[in-house]
DNA sequence: CGTGTACTTGAGTGGGCTCAAGCAGGGTGG
DNA sequence: CCACCCTGCTTGAGCCCACTCAAGTACACG
């Protein structure tokens, strides 16, 4: 019945030979890295696949591996003491996952991935001897890390605002999933907006059926498991303004 | 009337004249770099002073150092539409101010003194020369901004959490500026306190009455304005675990 | 002594949480 | 093929915590 292919396991990609041929090679961190290393590189780094779910790296679990992340997106959650959750970071394509953990030796969050994840995945071994020896890639790093920081702050100074209202949150958080500059929001389970923001589920989904009943949003696709919502994207920004 | 000496312009500290006297070289960013090089750095990065609630970059305002703290904290400060400020990050003893808008050119934050701030200035573009000869520095700066995204992330879970009861997370704060080991905690204003969590000032007065009133907290120092508290840690603590 | 700033305290309101039930879709196994 | 369950989403009723608005106080400074 399903037309994808079924893996259990995350899978090497057969598709590239080498990273020469890699169409993301300017957006990696690899970009500074003369591409004669790269070759040595890519003996370790294979492009996997990770099925929906896939727990990547547990907190305070043994660290082995960083990865690219080459398609869909990762998400760093942190848990409490009750087992809820809060979702303290969304890493997408271009993002290194676990340069944090690679350096310190220890996960503070756990990594999981969302939906279906390609990346390539570097052993950290191997990933620490290839970042002492190039210089470049520290910048790189440096830069991505700071990237990293303002997202964060980002969030923390317009999403989880203790005043703003919840659809304004939502409405700003939609707008943070698009897909490109296109009207396809990326679609996260309530549960994950929840988790991001500080909301409880039901007051997400109360907000979204607002959304959907005013026409600002609707669901792409017929059923319910669509992965993307098709927004008024001008509207949500008149939501969102509004603080 | 007043003990302390008057300033109302930054001034340069003439109590040290060169960087192998520093007592903080180890915890620096720079500690790994050649004293010989410093030296060269010492020309350019003086120790300055600069008094509470002074404005050392503005957002997006034009560039012109970054700030190694040696004394006091720096709070990084975004705004929203209305006026309302969410303070983003502290920085304390040893960070470097600045990474950022360093490397990117603008600055999305804005960064006031909290108290009275000892730090070196030093000018962005020998800065970014200097990063740039020195690779065991970019390996500092890198874990420093691995440093501060951890921190933020704490923030996050911790601190700013939607279902999280007021106490609960003024408890927390507190507890993450304390003064070293001790039972003292940097008094910040409660407007401040507020900026960060996300509350109110009222309700920040109101959690704080209420420690006052357990017992659990006393203002040390006779006037209103003393800088620290001192708290019964163990039972803070206590509050601080609940979620 | 008057002014300004920061903090305190109170009364009332409302938004989001909690608890609880109901519903739709997808996968599994008989 | 259908009955079943399980997960994710929806909707409702009631409550409580933190916000808002508004006075009032203490201290610092000129």
């Amino acid at each position: 019945m399903s037309k994808l292919p079924s893996y259990r396991q995350p899978s090497a990609c057969q598709g590239r030979s080498n990273c020469a041929a890699c169409s993301l090679r300017e957006d990696m961190v690899c970009a500074d890295v003369p591409l004669d290393d790269v070759v040595g590189f890519h003996t370790q780094a294979v492009d996997y696949r990770f099925p929906p779910g896939t727990i990547m790296q547990n907190t305070h679990g043994p660290v082995e591996a960083v990865y690219c992340v080459r398609q869909g997106a990762v998400k760093l959650v942190k848990y409490d003491a009750n087992g809820g959750q809060r979702i303290v970071r969304v890493m997408k394509r271009g993002d290194v996952v676990g340069i944090d953990w690679a350096f310190s030796g220890s996960a503070e969050s756990t990594a999981v991935a969302i939906g279906e994840v390609h990346a390539c995945r570097i052993p950290v071994d191997f990933f620490r001897q290839f970042t002492a020896r190039h210089a470049d890639l520290q910048i790189r790093l440096l830069r991505k890390s700071q990237e990293a920081l303002r997202e964060v702050e980002l969030w923390l100074a317009q999403l989880v605002g203790g005043a703003i209202p919840a659809r304004v949150r939502v409405a700003r958080l939609l707008l943070r999933l698009r897909d490109g500059d296109g009207e396809r929001i990326h679609r996260l389970s309530n549960e994950d907006l929840g988790a991001i923001l500080g909301l409880t589920e039901e007051t997400i989904s109360r907000v979204i059926a607002g959304f959907l009943r005013e026409g600002m949003l609707e669901r792409a696709g017929s059923s319910l498991a669509a992965r993307y919502l098709r927004a008024d994207i001008a509207a949500l920004e008149r939501v969102a303004g509004q603080d």
